[in-house]
DNA sequence: ATGTCGCATTCCATGCGA
């Protein structure tokens, strides 16, 4: 919840806040040392959408200027329930959302948690996935028409290799087995994309005390 | 092998969402 988000402590050290959160499930924020502007709250294109998924600003850095959009785009599952045309009308609503915002043809970055496997080497064990919400070609589809609107996804424009995962499960050890998927992506616009420099993938954190069952995936722009 | 984890409520046990 944006009561409790201990926004204090990371503003002493030296962060910008922005956060939108609710009770139990769903959440996101902002964390910039250069000034917020422009926040925005909650993902346009139905009113009647309550769950805390989308947040984004624009930060500026003397002449340097980005927006950057973080999303928990919906896990879907199980398929066959409301769940899974919920995430697909949420898909279709950041595809529209997303193409307004390209008309600032400035740099602009949609980061989070996509919950897609965009393609089969994103995951060390695709045929476990191809019933899954995160993997169903119609899923997969929808995101590749945001990436046709002109968005790069960062990781591959570094690189076509396999193997790189952003969240294993707890269940099962799937992460002493490497049995992991990549679903957290940061798509770029083209003035973003020209300002890549790299793209690292903490699994560091993976191997932590007490983890997440995600890792952060983090791009330096310049 | 739905095998783990965090959260909230029905509150020390269970259901849910991921």
């Amino acid at each position: 919840m944006d009561e409790a988000f201990p926004r204090m402590e990371i503003e002493a050290l030296g962060y910008n806040i922005a956060t939108h959160g609710q009770k139990t499930f769903n959440g996101v924020a902002i964390l910039s040392k250069a000034p917020l502007e422009d926040v925005r709250i909650g993902l346009p294109g139905d009113e009647t959408d309550s769950q805390a998924r989308y947040i984004e600003a624009v930060i500026s850095h003397g002449a340097w200027v980005v927006r950057v959009a973080s999303i928990y785009l919906p896990n879907g599952n199980p398929v066959g329930t409301e769940k899974y045309p919920y995430k697909l009308g949420w898909m279709d609503r950041l595809h529209a959302h997303a193409a307004n915002l390209l008309k600032f043809e400035e740099p602009l970055v949609l980061a989070g948690d996509y919950n897609v496997i965009p393609a089969a080497r994103d995951a060390a064990d695709p045929a476990a996935w191809t019933a899954d919400a995160l993997f169903l070609p119609q899923t997969r589809a929808k995101f590749q028409a945001l990436l046709n609107l002109g968005f790069t996804d960062a990781l591959r424009a570094t690189t076509d290799a396999g193997g790189l995962y952003t969240f294993w499960d707890y269940q099962a050890g799937a992460w002493q087995r490497n049995n992991g998927i990549r679903i957290d992506h940061l798509l770029l616009s083209p003035q973003a994309a020209d300002l890549l420099c790299d793209v690292t993938i903490d699994r560091d954190m993976r191997a932590a005390e007490k983890p997440s069952d995600h890792t952060p995936i983090r791009i330096t722009l310049a």
